[in-house]
Formats: C-alpha cells, sequence, structure tokens
RNA sequence: GUUUCCGUAGCUCAGCUGGUAGAGCAAUACACUUUUAAUGUAUGGGUCUCGGGUUCGAAUCCCGACGGGAACACCA
C-alpha cells in the first residue's frame, strides 16, 4: 500500500481535474440503464435483420486502439467483452469535438467503466460491434490495469504473481477470464448440491459459528473472547454436533454449509477457512449414505461437465457411480500384503516397521492402522472410492459397526488419493458416547491438543433420544478443486488466507 | 514448523564470472475514419523488497529480515 504514486497514477489523477474543468463528473450518480450484455449482442445480433439498433451497454474499458478520428475499443462486462466503433462523427456530430477529442482520445484509460448507447453492426473485418452514439464515463480508474493480450490463443504478459493475484483478487478476476470461470464452476457446483438435497427433502440450516465448546472433529480451534460475556469463545471446527441436536429435535434431513476455521498449518489444501457440507438423515445408515452420496457427485459432474468424466491434472476421474468400495483391512492388504484384520497392537508395530512407517509410543491400535493406510494405500485411490470401516479408537462419533468388532460404521470418499469426504451411521447410544468423550479427554490430559472436549449438552440431548442416524462432511473446497481442475486451494477460494500486507 | 527456489518500471521478463539498469506491452506527445497483440515517429518512467557486511565499486557476492511459490511434516 504504497503513498508514492507512480507516473501513471499520477497521470490519472490529474485527468480527474481534467474532467472536473470539463464540467464532467468521473463517478456519476445516476444509474445507467444497461438493457443487454456483450454475450447477447454476440449470439444474437442479425446482420440481415438488422436487430439490436439500440442498445445500452456499460463495462470496463479492456483495450483501446485509436486511429485519428475513430477509435476502437474493446469492453468487458460480466459475460464477456465487446468491440466499441467510436467514430468522431457519431460521438460529436455538432460543432462541439471535445467529447471525441479531448474524453476518448486522451482522458480515457484502459480499466476505466463506461457506459455507451449504439447500434450493433459488422465491421469490415468481420467482428460485431457496437456503433457508439452516445458514450459515458461511469467511473474513472485511477491505477493502471495490468494489459493482457491475445493472439490465435497464445496469451501475453499475463497477470500471474500468484502473491499478487491472490491478494488483488479483483484484478485477477478482471484480467484473468479462466479465474472467473473457476468461481462461476464453484457456485454452479453448491447450487446442485443445494438442489439435490432440497429435491430430496432436505432442510437447510444455520448453527453457530461461535462456540463454547468446539466439537464434532480432532483439530486445533482458534479462540476469542466475548466481553459482554466475559467468557471465551471457539470459531468453529465442525457443526456436527449443532445438526445433530436439530435431529434430535425432530427435523430428519438437515444439512449446512459450514465455514470451519482450523488453527493448523496453511498449504496447497489447507486454508485456515474452510467450507464443509454436512448433513443429517434420519432412520438411515453409512450404506444408504454411500448410495446418496456417489449419485450426488455423479450429478456434480454431470452439471459442471456434461460428462462423467471429468480431467485433472494428467489423469481422467469417472464420477459414474457406484463407486468401489473397499474395506480399510482389504486396502492394506492389497497393497502391502499385510493382512492385519486380526492383529494387536504388537503385531501392528511390526507391520509397521517393515514398511518403514515411523511411529511412536502414543499411537494405539487404530491409529497405527491409519498411519498404515495414509502412507501406503491412500495415494493410490485415484478413481472415487469409498473406504470403509475404520478402527472405533479414531472415530469417537461413530456406531461400532454392526458384526465387525473393533471397527465403526464409517466411511471415507477418496478421489485422486486424498479424501474429500467423511461419514458414518452416527453413534446415539448416549452411554457409549459418553464413554468415548471420556476417552478423548484422557488424551486432552496427555497433551493431545487435538482431543474432542466432552460436551454435556450434546450428551444431555443424545439422552433424550436421537433417532438412528447417517451423517457426512464432504469438504467443499476440495471437491471445488477435483471439478475445475486446480492443484491448488487457492484457486478456489476468492480471498485466500495471507500473511497481512505491511501498511505504510 | 523444516527444506528449497524466488522478489528488477504499472504488467511480463532480460541483466553471464561485481563497473550505480534494459526490452515488449502499458503511459505521454504527434499522425492516421474499419483496427484485431493496429502501425509509425519521438519522449518520460526504477531507494533493482528492506537492513547490514565484503569491496575503490553491489541488482549481481555474504549475513539477516519481510513477502511469495514448491516439497515435507500436521491436518480436511
Amino acid at each position: 500500500m504504497s503513498s508514492h504514486l507512480s507516473e501513471q497514477e499520477l497521470i490519472r489523477r490529474d485527468k480527474l481535474k481534467q474532467l472536473e474543468e470539463l464540467g464532467i463528473e468521473a463517478y456519476p450518480a445516476p444509474m445507467f440503464g444497461v438493457n443487454c450484455n456483450s454475450q447477447q449482442i454476440l449470439s444474437e445480433y442479425d446482420d440481415v435483420a438488422k436487430n439490436l439498433q439500440d442498445v445500452n451497454i456499460a463495462g470496463r474499458v479492456m483495450s483501446l486502439t485509436p486511429k485519428g478520428k475513430i477509435t476502437f475499443a474493446k469492453i468487458q462486462d460480466e459475460k464477456g467483452k465487446i468491440q466499441l466503433f467510436m467514430s468522431i462523427d457519431n460521438i460529436c456530430p455538432g460543432e462541439d469535438k471535445t467529447l471525441y477529442e479531448k474524453v476518448i482520445k486522451h482522458i480515457l484509460d484502459i480499466g476505466d467503466i463506461v457506459g455507451v448507447k449504439g447500434e450493433v453492426f459488422i465491421t469490415k473485418t468481420g467482428e460485431t460491434s457496437i456503433r457508439v452514439k452516445h458514450f459515458q464515463l461511469l467511473a474513472k480508474a485511477l491505477r493502471p490495469l495490468p494489459v493482457v493480450k491475445e493472439k490465435d490463443g497464445e496469451t501475453f504478459d499475463a497477470f500471474t504473481d500468484p502473491e499478487q493475484r491472490f491478494r488483488q483478487r479483483y484484478v485477477d478476476l478482471v484480467v484473468n477470464p479462466q479465474v472467473r470461470e473457476t468461481f462461476i464452476k464453484r457456485t454452479a457446483m453448491i447450487k446442485t448440491i443445494r438442489d439435490y438435497l432440497n429435491d430430496h427433502g432436505a432442510m437447510e440450516v444455520d448453527t453457530p459459528v461461535l462456540q463454547n465448546i468446539p466439537g464434532g472433529a480432532a483439530a486445533k480451534p482458534f479462540i476469542t473472547h466475548h466481553n459482554a460475556l466475559d467468557v471465551p469463545f471457539y470459531l468453529r471446527i465442525a457443526n456436527e454436533l449443532y445438526l445433530k441436536r436439530l435431529i434430535v429435535g425432530g427435523f430428519d434431513f438437515v444439512y449446512e454449509f459450514s465455514r470451519n476455521f482450523r488453527n493448523e498449518g496453511m498449504d496447497r489444501t489447507h486454508n485456515p477457512e474452510f467450507t464443509v457440507l454436512e448433513f443429517y438423515v434420519a432412520y438411515k445408515d453409512y450404506f444408504w449414505m454411500m448410495d446418496f452420496t456417489e449419485k450426488m457427485v455423479e450429478q456434480i459432474a454431470i452439471a459442471l461437465h456434461g460428462t462423467t468424466d471429468v480431467i485433472l491434472g494428467d489423469k481422467t476421474i469417472n464420477f459414474k457411480a457406484p463407486f468401489k468400495r473397499v474395506s480399510i483391512y482389504d486396502a492394506i492388504l492389497e497393497y502391502t500384503g499385510f493382512d492385519i484384520s486380526a492383529m494387536d497392537e504388537e503385531q501392528l508395530l511390526d507391520v509397521c516397521k517393515k514398511l518403514h512407517i515411523e511411529t511412536d509410543k502414543t499411537m494405539g491400535k487404530g491409529k497405527l492402522v491409519d498411519e498404515i493406510f495414509g502412507a501406503k494405500c491412500e495415494g493410490n485411490f485415484i478413481q472415487p472410492t469409498f473406504i470403509i470401516d475404520y478402527p472405533v479408537e479414531l472415530s469417537p462419533l461413530t456406531k461400532k459397526h454392526r458384526s465387525k468388532p473393533g471397527l465403526v460404521e464409517r466411511f471415507e470418499l477418496m478421489v485422486n488419493g486424498k479424501e474429500i469426504a467423511n461419514a458414518y451411521t452416527e453413534l446415539n447410544d448416549p452411554l457409549d458416547q459418553r464413554a468415548r468423550f471420556e476417552e478423548q479427554a484422557k488424551l486432552q490430559e496427555r497433551g493431545d491438543e487435538e482431543a474432542m472436549f466432552i460436551d454435556h449438552d450434546f450428551l444431555r440431548a443424545l439422552e433424550y433420544g436421537m433417532p438412528p442416524t447417517s451423517g457426512i462432511g464432504i469438504g467443499i473446497d476440495r471437491l471445488a478443486m477435483l471439478m475445475t481442475n486446480q492443484a491448488s486451494i487457492q484457486e478456489v477460494l476468492f480471498f485466500p488466507q495471507m500473511r497481512p500486507e505491511a501498511q505504510d
């Protein structure tokens, strides 16, 4: 945020003065009645019918090509770009040529927002354009926009510096159309999900972001303070426990796009705040949830790409339902050759040693299984795969498996070697839940910063009776990365977290 | 948090083993009434991220800070 103005910024500020002297408002208040957009003009104009002879359109000047008594400009609106043909005769039919000679030829800059009225025609070189009859400046730009040029599909001088792109996303969005596309797709994805859930009778709800007990996940929370109550609050790490309270309350299918906050590391797949869709459905189990989820994900792929095949880097992911289902033990058997299904802790430690996986004494049986899976298996599941039946120690909110001792009814959806969803048959036995929380409390006493707190109100809710329920959390940012072919979470968040800029 | 690469004009970059900076686009001025990365002529624009050090001399070498990218660790 430099207080030093560049030559170009000084010149643009001087142009403000020139406008004032001409009696032209640089930032006029009255609305400009837009009656079409660039896309409509390009797709609807018919050179024989000579339609669109009275268009009003507004946008940002992206290029200027003055040629003496005519000037070509390209303006960009929300839908794309359209060329303006501005001639001195059309713009200034009378004696006073100021608007053309001064304003358009000298004061107008790339980056300015303008509104024009005119008629659509096709130039000699075949480009659909607007012959401008009325020109109005709607907002003057005081900073120069990066000028990205293009020829034969090749881009020149693209605005690419990631730091500037993320810090000044507004500039990125103006000059990089593919960035716009990514975010349009993200929004389309969320709309598809919302429609899918609503069509199945779900109710969208809002639950607290400020919580005095951060529950529902194993993660380090952000902490803040409420002055009037003089109590600490945590920013939510998950909304699971609140949605289950609503299930107790009698809403049978609830969902929320939950902005979660975790005070952990940042990298290309982690932002301190991120979005998880969680939904809970009464009287269902995790098998039902797998069916429901794979259909939803398939539908997202089709909505965004028109097909279930989605290109991701050099791979093609096929989101055609049903997805493969592999138990975690079978996955480990397949990729390590070890059948660990009946092993005790000592035998597991031995397997880890043979596989060169680092362990420490705090790791219990469940954690060891998770380590083996994470190190040797996870990355292999490129095509959508449900990994099912996890060790009970890792899943304090999940119901014990109906037939496999030591396991819980849980699945994770793996795509491109990464987890994008985590779901359970929810634990609704209040006594079992209390025992699991107490296990977590012991871990916390041993210094595990990510162990769960005991949430007594949640236990109280379960004691009133929660119907058998299945629930899921889906990483929306991660899913957006998959669906938009992006390798970094920063590319699917408008404003990814950055270190604050130095102020002066 | 660790390792590693990077930071030069508004944007994209060049600047070899040290001799106080260049290009294209953008900007300014002039010409040009159908351009397409318009063209032609001329001009201006930089505390080379910041702070130290070595040196007669540092954008360049060394140390540190700040910011960013990538990989690893933790996690979603």
